[in-house]
DNA sequence: ATCCTTTAAAGCGTATACAATGGATGTTCG
DNA sequence: CGAACATCCATTGTATACGCTTTAAAGGAT
């Protein structure tokens, strides 16, 4: 049935033919391909609705259909892809309600530990956090959408990771990156999530102590981007085509 | 080596006998599993460092190590067990630390839902928890605290879910599972978790649409849930045992 | 010509087999 | 007698094979 001719052929496509010894280190290897994927989703690069075939993805990256799946299987349980049971994995296509119910909780929390980070944040801090608005910043000016989107979710996810609380920046974080999908899907182009100096200013703030300040501005921040959206539940899957075609 | 006993016993304990063709609807039998699973460990009945063997698990529960990593990797992502790369997978002990930011952000997420749910709640959501609620007393008035704590945990996952936010409710109810672990660890024998008429005193208030009430209660609650804790670092991995088992 | 039926193919779900690693135990040397 | 080393076993990591479901296409009937 065609498939003797690479009987024992375990190791295909490695591509650098590096010796390595082993072959590429198994868990690190997972970590890496998933997040290649979380990057390619968050980029916009793989669109809402995109399918994600597991014997594809397996034969992209090298590995067989079994990491695959354990990797397709976190991404279903951060959001990012979908998993209908005999169909496959497909990225997200967030509905309106998860888009008002996401940017509704990130009002909650980010807001919530501005405070925390106000006090703690240190000088370096702020440094790194400024070159991450600054590469934005200069992204989107150089029209490279995608790189914006995937550094502004990293701007707020590592502006969460300040505050002394893992448990909330790794919640945040992944709101982050639902909200990167949500963007792909009801964000009216021209207008990509966040202002361009909203990000510094929020640092200013913070750097400055001012932490009930600075809880409002990103209550304001959330708030504009939220309200950038065109968060309009589409029509049923099956529209009316007689309807549509007709003059 | 004592395992040919059952060699091709696919169809294990299928208790009804229905032919349906088909081996038992593999989705929903994973499910139930999770939940058989993570209930046991939500409920003590698997205390916190207990090990989880692939083998074992898949020979209780009559599937193959394939379903059961894939349920252990879903619990992982939960934080309710810890995979460790090469050592298999064990109920997750708390750190301190972990402790502490769990409360923290229960303290923040779940008072920041009170005024939504007053809003929101109907009298037969009132009955529902209340109905809870009273099991959860008399569960911890007959002395089975094992029960006790679960519904604990599902009394504030439900009152979650009541807010129109799917997002932090989903949140809250991992929280709340972690929460129970936590007091595996650090909760002190006698006191445990929730006081007895708290919950309902929550419930009077929001049905009453005491939202801001509501809310300085819930703060009190879940500050009075952590102060019972003892979180103190536990000592090394290594106890010293000339210690404990010299007179 | 459209709709329904039949048939084939493609992809997911699960089990099993094999490889590799880490811990435990037994052995040997200092 | 204790410690270091080597060997063995238990357990996980990964790949592959096979079955089943679903989808897509082709053919026939109305």
């Amino acid at each position: 049935m065609s498939q003797q001719e690479v009987l024992h052929e375990h190791k295909p496509a490695r591509a650098g033919g590096r010796k390595k010894g082993k072959d590429g280190d198994g868990a690190e290897r997972h970590d890496a391909i998933y997040h290649t994927i979380s990057d390619a989703i968050i980029e916009h690069r793989l669109r809402p609705g995109a399918r994600l075939r597991e014997d594809a993805l397996a034969d992209v990256f090298g590995v067989s259909r079994t990491g695959i799946r354990k990797i397709l299987q976190r991404l279903a349980l951060e959001h990012l892809v979908t998993l209908t049971p005999r169909r496959g994995a497909s990225v997200t296509r967030p509905t309106a309600e998860e888009a008002r119910d996401v940017f509704a909780t990130r009002q909650l929390v980010e807001c919530g530990i501005m405070q925390d980070i106000a006090r703690h944040m240190t000088s370096a801090d702020a440094r790194a956090l400024r070159e991450l608005a600054a590469r934005e910043r200069k992204a989107l000016k150089s029209g490279e959408q995608s790189v914006a989107i995937k550094l502004s979710a990293e701007f707020h996810t590592r502006l969460a990771r300040l505050s002394d609380n893992a448990v909330i920046a790794e919640f945040i974080g992944h709101l982050c990156s639902r909200s990167s999908l949500i963007l792909a899907v009801y964000g009216t182009s021209g207008h990509l999530g966040c202002e361009s100096h909203d990000h510094d200013e929020l640092i200013n703030l913070l750097e400055a102590g001012e932490g009930e300040r600075a809880k409002a501005f990103m209550g304001r921040h959330l708030k504009a981007i939220e309200a950038s959206l065109s968060i309009v539940e589409e029509e049923n899957e099956v529209p009316d085509l007689h309807h549509i075609f007709s003059p």
